[in-house]
This record gives C-alpha cells, sequence and structure tokens, in this order.
DNA sequence: CGCAATTTTGACGTAGTTCAACACGTGTGG
DNA sequence: CCACACGTGTTGAACTACGTCAAAATTGCG
C-alpha cells in the first residue's frame, strides 16, 4: 500500500479543506530504497516495519526537529515542505534550503549525530520517519539493504553539492532566481513540458532569504523576467515560458 | 612507517630544490580510518597493501583528474595543494574548493560514479590513492573497515556543506575573506595560538575566483584588513593578527 | 468587511565591478 | 648586460547592481 492510497481512506476525492494533504506516492520518495522490499535468500522480505513509522505530521511553522538535536531518525516528506534553517548571530534566520515531498531531511546528520539545522514546516506538512539504529542494525544483516543505504546517502551528499555549487558563484539577481526555478523545477520533476507549471508555496522573503538577496530586489527580478515574457506570476504558481533562456541565464 | 619517515629516506633534512615536498604525516590524513591497521579477529590486520598506493605526484597545473572521468580512485593529498574547478560556458574557470595536505579528493563522486570537477595541482604536488573497487571489496569482508568507510564519507560530506554554507549567506568581500583565512586556519589546524601564520601557497586570483570576488577587491580587502591591523601579509605568508576579531568579521 | 501581513514600486546610497594605469618579479632572447 | 614580454598584484576613478528606507498596492484571514 502506497501513501496515497493510505491517504484516500480517510479523505474524500475532492478536497476542500485544509486537512487534505496531497501525499507523494512511494514510488516517487526518495526514501524507497531502503523502505521497499529486498531481494534476501531468494525471497523478497520487507524490513520496514522494523524502522518506519508513516506520517507522522507537523504543523505550519512548527520544527521537526532543531540544531543541536541528537540525530535519532531521518525524515522522507510525505506531504507539504520543509524549510531547513540556522540562527545567525543577530538572531536573524537563515534560509539553508528547502525539502519537498519525496525528498529526505536530516540523512546529512549522521556524521556528527547530531542536526546541523533547524527542520521547519512551511504549511501543515508531513514525513516518514526512519529510526537510525534500527536501520543500520538491520542494513548490517542485509547486505542489499547496506548497499543502498550507502548509495542513498552519496546520493543525497551529491545532490546537495550540486546545489551549493550552482549558488556560490555568485552571480546576479537574475541568474540566482533563474538558477532557483530550474533547480526547484528538475526536483519537482515536471520537465517534460516546453513550458513549466511551478506551485510554489514559499513566500518572497523565504526565496530572498535562501538566495541571499533582499525581497525588495528579488520582486523587482521577478517584474522584470515577467516582463520579458521569461515567466508568468501568479500568485504562488510560475508558469516558465521559456525555461531555455532561464537556465541561459542561470549559467551567467 | 609514516609518509615522512619515508620521505626522510630519500631526502636530506635541508630542502632547498623544487624535488623536496613536505609530506604529511600518517596520523595527520583524513584518509587514516581506511589505511591504518583494523582490529579483526582479535589481531589488528592491514588491508591498505590491498588497495592503497603511495605518492603519486602531479606536477604544477597539471590535472590529477578531469570532470567526467570515470571514478576508480579517491586520493588524499600527502604534499602540496590541489584545487577542484569546473569550466563555465564562456570557456571560463570556476573553482569550487582547494585542498590541502592531508585532506580527501574524489570521494564525492561514489555516486554518480564519476568526477563533478577537475582536480588540478597548484605547485608540484602528490597524494595516496586508494582503488575504489577494491576497498570496497575488502570492506565488505571487514565490518570495522565498512563502518569506518561509511563514517569517513559521512564526515566528508558535512564537512564540505559546512564549508558551503558559511559561503552563500552571501556576505560582504570583507566578512567572506575572513570567513575563508579562518576555514583555512581550521582545516589546516593551527588554532592554538593567539596569532596565526598561514603559509597559503594560492594566488590572489584564484582565492579572488573562489569567493566570488574581482581580483580588484580582494586586494583592496587585503590592504583595508592590514591597515586595520587584523592581518599582516608577506606574500603568500598572512599573520592573522586578532583572530576573534576576524570570526566576528565572518558572522556579519 | 476591515485589519494585518505580504508584495510591489520609487528614490537614493553604497559596495563591488569595470576599466585603465602602474609596479614588481621573472623568464627569454638579442 | 639590457630590453622586452608576461604574469601577478595594487591603486584610482567612474559606473552599476543591489541594498536601504519609505510608502503604496495587493493579498489573505478573522
Amino acid at each position: 500500500m502506497n501513501n496515497c492510497e493510505k491517504q484516500k481512506n480517510t479523505e474524500s476525492d475532492s478536497c476542500t479543506d485544509k486537512t487534505c494533504q496531497h501525499f507523494v506516492d512511494c514510488s516517487h520518495c526518495t526514501m524507497a530504497p531502503i523502505c521497499t522490499p529486498i531481494k534476501a535468500n531468494k525471497n523478497a522480505i520487507s524490513l520496514a516495519q522494523n524502522y518506519l513509522s508513516k506520517h507522522t505530521s507537523t504543523n505550519a511553522n512548527s520544527a521537526l526537529f532543531v540544531k543541536g538535536e541528537e540525530l535519532s531518525c531521518i525524515y522522507a516528506v510525505s506531504s507539504g515542505l520543509y524549510k531547513l534553517t540556522d540562527i545567525n548571530e543577530n538572531n536573524e534566520e537563515k534560509i539553508l534550503g528547502f525539502r519537498f515531498t519525496g525528498e529526505l531531511i536530516g540523512e546529512d546528520a549522521i556524521y556528527p549525530k547530531e542536526h546541523s539545522y533547524n527542520a521547519i514546516a512551511i504549511g501543515n506538512s508531513s514525513v516518514c520517519k526512519v529510526k537510525v539504529d534500527d536501520l543500520f542494525a538491520c542494513s548490517k544483516a542485509v547486505p542489499d539493504l547496506q548497499l543502498n543505504l550507502i548509495e542513498l546517502l552519496n546520493r543525497q551528499c551529491y545532490l546537495s553539492q550540486q546545489e551549493f555549487r550552482a549558488l556560490i558563484s555568485k552571480k546576479s539577481a537574475e541568474s540566482l532566481l533563474a538558477a532557483f526555478l530550474l533547480n526547484v523545477t528538475k526536483r519537482k520533476s515536471q520537465h517534460d513540458h516546453s513550458t513549466i507549471m511551478l506551485n510554489l508555496p514559499i513566500s518572497r522573503d523565504n526565496i530572498a532569504n535562501f538566495l541571499g538577496l533582499r525581497r525588495e530586489t528579488l520582486s523587482r527580478i521577478f517584474s522584470k523576467l515577467q516582463k520579458e515574457q521569461l515567466i508568468q506570476v501568479t500568485g504562488k504558481n510560475i508558469l516558465l515560458l521559456q525555461p531555455e533562456k532561464l537556465s541561459l541565464l542561470s549559467n551567467i
């Protein structure tokens, strides 16, 4: 049974109230390699029940965990959206990244064994939880699971490095925003159309913060890109009219 | 036998010519957890000979490996210094990071199984090589080695994330440079004095490139910090006079 | 509806870039 | 030996993108 099926059992198809969330399908979840059944001794065995709990929810603006907290679980976003933050010396929030449905949170805390950022829900959200101790115990016994785990962790490490690298080449505000929009598009797997509709339930303030810009600057860039017919903004929905041109922009 | 002892056998103590390099001691090398003997069956066994080769050298400005190359080895810098680079659309070099003696290179290519950047020696340098296939084969048989490997990879992932995070909060050129100098100091483990002498054989152009600044801007900041008595610059040697004040600067 | 939060727009200041000139050290060739 | 080119680093002056401050416009929520 996948997440969506589980959800459908408790909610009607017409979603009008706030409690109805769109749950990601397990087959599209980054955690799948360590949750789905593993071949062992010629039989497929499911270990997930030993360490997995599904759909723990987090209220909007609440923390799933905070910086410094000891690592006990790693998470996959099953619905909604989280931001990863740190607080600087001036007590200001600095956003280090976002995690969309299907993406992992906290998997990068395995080395220091404590979380290095706060994970805060943007809107009501939920995660699947994996207990690391139990996961590691299982993986010791099942080589294929272990292999999947190592590959999963390395892949995440790679992806976050790629994202950071795209941003450290201190570019113009315009190319930063272009790079961000394309990064989100790629992660939401909506790259199969010539124009792309992005639903981005993140405030301008949060986007600006993440990109290291002021909200005013970001707003101006949004206006500029719209005036130049590269995007079309309707509130939180952003239509990418010319992804190729955005791609060129992002590489400057 | 550690690297230094090996080196002393072939070179006199008074190093005047270019072929004499300062080799890092194995005990100070990041690769140590997978190179030094492992306890197994109550005996210490040394697996390193199965996958380790020492001191492959790279000439100044030559590539240890290039972007896109298939992963065959991971490396630890045993002498000298490497820069990690990518080439952008305008055929310009973008420096993604530096690796000093004792640090790893290429370990982040385990997921996509190909290198995502060029590794280029700054000055004549050398590395120890570990064959990944053989390393993984050994680690399958020896759980302690495997544990060390996983911890090592996660630790590296953590460290590079920390470095990136310090840089994405788009700060002033001054705080970028302060953060860079302190990062290098920490990595060279020279934080045990009130003033710190850094030998930084990296051109201003390369530092500016890495920090996303223009060489002129960087030069001005160096001058400014010197005028303010925070550092004292003598060519490639930089004396950090007031590390605490630099630390304050870096957090702005 | 009405208030608060968010977003956009305008006017102005500033940090960093750009372009140009210069200084210094090093290597090369006449 | 000097003349010259070349790479590297520094400094000055003008320009520009982004930040800052202020206010208006829009959105969202009780």
